[in-house]
DNA sequence: TCTGGGGTCCTATTCCAT
DNA sequence: TCTGATGGAATAGGACCC
């Protein structure tokens, strides 16, 4: 292990809540939960505040609920989500070239590396600097830890949150770590948290008095060793840039079980014609082929097939889940269909012509389910998520706080209002249509800064996705990761010249 | 209370080739 | 040719992470 706390584990407090917050005034100070919101959704992030009810991340929401029932609850917006993402990793990488994502609001960096940092005092200080810089680019905060490895460095920004630093001096790693809960360590979930007090061990000091070889026996040689290191604060993994992704997959669960063997059918080619698009996206292929089966009991199988070669031709893709799914039994329901590509390639040549000479059968994308049609001539119901941003003609901006019964509720309010007013429509009303979410931070250039860009900013509404799916937004927002040096290009995003 | 979606990694078993 | 050891690939399941 390096002897100097020079990697940095960020991780951004309740990301999802957060944002929303700084996006929606109204919300800030508020019980916030964003999550799905069907009968069998669950918590992806709850604020703050929500977490004084006792609701956490993965809670299922009908608790939530019942914990929380004056809460405000919103569907995830991960496009919206990831541009900030994109900004924050941004100034990450300007502090090195070794950045290790590990989600949208996570990621560990090696200042070592980036010549940044080389003892404690150098650490610290770049910590503390991109707390500011983060808070100045994305409105938001983030808490960092700091240590000589990845391990160390991860549970110091748990301890410092939220917006909180934590530097783990060394030499005083096995005492920190000694007293805590074996649950603490990466790798120690419900299921080996469970084996381990059964076998009495509860903390990380008993883990390590048990014993290389004890914790081999109890939990295989792998997760035994490894967790024997951890818990002596051995730690060497090194901090990876790039990492290739080895699998892709898609995955669905129904608000109720599915009886008819038909529709599972059905579903089954869904999933394998989205699953494609996204290999493609990522300009892939890939060799095996698994369809996932969650029944009505939760009971989870796998059932998988590898190709002869790499494939991302739905057609094949498509009969290969079929064929999987024969040798599946339903009665009884499902609750949860998957479809998933491993044994990845790049994107070849010879796959491109293999797909030529396979003709007509390559058009996933014409199934209307997933990706509403531009123009959606006359659709029968649109579809207004809740805490998604919209534009009306009279009243400008704002963002759906509610619908049903052929109503929706707006909130019309930005980032930089003050709280706003609630009014009502008819989901068709005309006037509403679906908006980009406006940046949360505005960089206003000093020689403007009186200007009343506050009220032209909601023009970026060129777009006409009616959609609740959030690959729609994740395009449009794509470029708005770059102004950490203070360019105006925020702004320009949703001014118009005139 | 009733459990999402997207991944990674590990283990055990089976099959096949050498 | 039969048998056994060995090892890799494929397969299935499960734990874990955010």
């Amino acid at each position: 292990m390096r002897s100097a706390p020079t990697i940095l584990h960020l991780d951004m407090d309740a990301f999802f809540a957060q944002a929303e917050q700084a996006s929606k005034p109204s919300l800030r100070g508020k019980a916030v939960i964003v999550g799905g919101l069907g009968p069998r959704g669950v918590v992806a992030t709850a604020s703050y505040e929500a977490r004084v009810f006792g609701v956490h991340s993965a809670m299922p929401m009908a608790q939530a609920r019942r914990l929380a029932p004056n809460a405000a609850y919103l569907v995830p917006r991960f496009g919206f989500y990831r541009s900030i993402s994109e900004q924050v990793m941004g100034l990450l990488r300007a502090l090195s070239p070794l950045v290790e994502p590990l989600s949208l609001d996570e990621a560990f960096v090696d200042l070592e590396a980036g010549g940044e940092a080389w003892d404690a005092d150098s650490a610290r200080l770049v910590g503390i600097r991109l707390r500011t810089d983060i808070r100045a680019v994305t409105g938001l905060t983030g808490s960092v830890g700091l240590a000589a490895s990845k391990m160390l460095a991860k549970i110091a920004s748990e301890q410092a949150k939220p917006d909180g630093l934590v530097l783990i001096e060394p030499g005083t790693e096995r005492a920190l770590l000694g007293p805590m809960s074996v649950r603490t360590l990466p790798g120690v979930g419900p299921a080996t948290g469970d084996h381990l007090r059964r076998a009495g061990i509860h903390t990380v000091n008993e883990l390590a008095e048990a014993g290389e070889d004890e914790l081999v026996r109890l939990l295989g040689k792998a997760h035994g060793q490894a967790l024997y290191s951890m818990a002596l604060a051995h730690d060497e993994r090194p901090v990876v840039a790039e990492r290739e992704a080895k699998s892709v997959s898609v995955e669905d669960t129904y608000d109720v079980d599915i009886h008819d063997r038909l529709r599972v059918g059905l579903e089954v080619q869904r999933l394998a014609d989205r699953c494609v698009r996204r290999l493609r996206e990522a300009g892939l292929s890939g060799r095996t082929i698994v369809l996932k089966v969650r029944r009505y009991d939760f009971s989870t199988l796998t059932r998988s097939e590898t190709l002869r070669g790499p494939t991302d031709d739905p057609a094949v893709v498509r009969e290969a889940a079929a064929r999987l799914l024969d040798s599946v039994d339903t009665t009884g329901g499902v609750r949860l269909l998957g479809v998933g590509v491993s044994g990845l390639a790049d994107y070849t040549q010879e796959d491109l012509f293999a797909q030529a000479a396979g003709a007509q059968t390559d058009s996933p994308e014409e199934d209307p389910a997933d990706e509403p049609a531009p123009e959606q001539s006359a659709p029968a119901e649109r579809h207004w998520p809740a805490g998604h941003e919209v534009r009306h003609t009279e009243y400008g901006h704002g963002w759906v706080q509610g619908s049903g019964l052929g109503r929706v509720t707006v909130r019309f309010e930005t980032p930089d209002s003050a709280p706003g007013r609630v009014r009502t429509f008819r989901v068709d009303d005309p006037d509403l249509e679906p908006a980009d979410p406006l940046p949360l931070v505005r960089r206003r250039p000093d020689a403007t800064a009186a200007s009343p860009g506050v009220t032209d900013s909601t023009e970026a509404t060129d777009s006409t996705e009616a959609t609740d799916s959030t690959e729609a937004t994740d395009r449009t927002r794509s470029t708005g990761g770059s102004e950490a040096t203070g360019s105006a290009s925020s702004v320009a995003g949703g001014t118009r010249p005139a």
